[in-house]
DNA sequence: GCAAGTACCTACTATTTTGTAGGTGTCAAA
DNA sequence: TTTGACACCTACAAAATAGTAGGTACTTGC
């Protein structure tokens, strides 16, 4: 067996698409209803517009989110979560549950989680 | 709402412990039977020592391992699941399903995604 | 004696991800 | 007419993560 169990087991996958600093919480807001990036910039407010706009091209892209252009002017856009999009949320409810359930005991010093709210 | 959603809903905590391009790997091979870290090195071909043993030191740190010291000499230790890593494994296992069940879409070009087998 | 194995460690480099600061064009309200 | 909002875009800089190449101390087998 010289594969690379990463990929093997599904977790290479899963994590390449839900990496991203902020995708898994936009999977989350935009599954209730369809949002618009403005909003999803109101809602996250530790997001740059950067990284929100990357994040969505890329979910689109990976088929999680469906982008729908109203074809107005000023432009309006909207996004909604595809059905692969929700499989994925709800396989990502338990972990967040979990992350939850234990966040106090995983206080442990990573650099990224120096996001002051 | 001025908190900080991937906190709050509990994936901040969650990627920050299993985040780590082997970490996943290690948790799913140490949950059978703790594991030897040149075990690790020879079941995971592609991981470099300095990255397996770093990672394991941090999931030592946050309670997902526990490091078994056999105090011989040549040294031996053995990595083992915790209580915390178990279920973190459990909750893992069907993004990991998820992952594999659609991996062929998810094909797009993602840089780390480059590991030639 | 010398090479190889054990489980690490450190310095340095490269890659990847994220942040900052600016710009586009159109429109509506002040 | 200036300002702001909309949904983007780009170049550049910073930070985080991973890889490379070396070293430690000890022991066993050749």
């Amino acid at each position: 067996m010289a594969t690379n169990l990463p990929e093997a087991c599904g977790l290479g996958p899963a994590f390449r698409v839900i990496n991203g600093k902020w995708k898994g919480t936009i999977l989350w807001l935009c599954r209730k209803q369809p949002r618009r990036p403005g909003e999803l910039r109101r809602l996250i407010p530790d997001v740059s517009e950067k990284m929100l706009i990357q994040h969505l091209r890329e979910m689109v892209a990976d088929g999680l989110l469906d982008r729908h252009d109203f074809g107005e002017i000023p432009p309006r856009v909207a996004y909604s979560v595809t059905d692969l999009g929700r499989e994925l949320d709800d396989v990502l409810t338990p972990l967040a549950h979990w992350g939850l359930k234990h966040a106090a005991r995983l206080t442990r010093d990573h650099p990224m989680s120096l996001v002051k709210a």
